[in-house]
DNA sequence: CGAATTTGACCCGCGC
DNA sequence: GCGCGGGTCAAATTCG
C-alpha cells in the first residue's frame, strides 16, 4: 500500500508521507505529511490516540499557499465528525501515563466501533479500519479548508499560522 | 518510467 | 556536559 496514499486526495490537497516514528507517550506511530504542492510549506502530522484507537490527532502546519488541486469530494459540512478540543494533544499524553501497561490493551479496546458510527456518521463507515485513518484527516481537512473555509472562528484555530491539534474520532 | 511509500540514520533542541 | 526525544532527509523498493 504504497502509492496508494499520495495519490489519494484526503482532503482536496495531496500529501507526501516523509516519516514516520514512534514518539514516547503513544504505542503508535505519527506520520508525517508535507504537502506535494509546488511551494506549499504546509505540513501534517498524524497521530492515533494514545489511549483510544478510535481517536485521531492531526497537526496542522503552516497554510496551504495555493488553491486546492481537485474538489469532486462533495465538501459537505460535517461538524458532526469533527472534534475540535481547546487540548488535544495534551489530555492524551497525560492519560498515556496513567496507562504505561495499556500497550496489549489499546489493540483490544480499538474492537467496538459502534461509538464512532453515530459520531462520524456515514462516510466514515465506508471506509475500512486503515482507510478510516483517511478518511479523518479528509473529514478534519475538509472543515479547514481555506476555500470551503468560511468560518474563520473555525480557521483561526485551526489555520491560524500556528499548528493545530485536532482530535477526531472515527474508526 | 515516474511517483509515492517505507525504513533507517543523522541532526538539532531541550531537559536534567 | 550528557542523554533522550522529536523531526527531517535520503536511499531503496514497489505499484500504477
Amino acid at each position: 500500500m504504497q502509492t496508494a496514499v499520495a495519490g489519494h486526495v484526503s482532503d482536496g490537497y495531496r500529501w507526501r508521507k516523509y516519516g514516520q516514528k514512534i514518539v514516547r507517550g503513544n504505542p503508535n506511530p505519527r506520520s508525517y505529511y508535507r504537502c506535494t504542492h509546488d511551494g506549499c510549506p504546509v505540513r501534517k502530522h498524524v497521530e492515533k490516540s494514545s489511549y483510544d484507537a478510535k481517536s485521531m490527532v492531526i497537526t496542522y502546519e503552516g497554510k496551504h499557499n495555493h488553491d486546492v488541486p481537485s474538489l469532486r469530494y462533495g465538501i459537505d459540512p460535517l461538524p458532526t465528525a469533527l472534534f475540535i478540543d481547546s487540548a488535544p494533544t495534551a489530555p492524551a499524553a497525560e492519560t498515556l501515563n496513567q496507562h504505561e501497561s495499556i500497550g496489549d490493551k489499546i489493540p483490544s479496546v480499538s474492537n467496538p466501533p459502534e461509538i464512532e458510527k453515530q459520531l462520524t456518521g456515514d462516510k466514515v463507515l465506508e471506509f475500512g479500519d486503515e482507510k478510516g485513518l483517511e478518511s479523518a484527516q479528509a473529514l478534519l481537512s475538509m472543515s479547514c479548508d481555506p476555500s470551503s473555509g468560511e468560518e474563520e472562528g473555525m480557521k483561526s484555530q485551526l489555520f491560524s499560522e500556528k499548528s493545530a491539534a485536532v482530535p477526531v474520532q472515527n474508526s
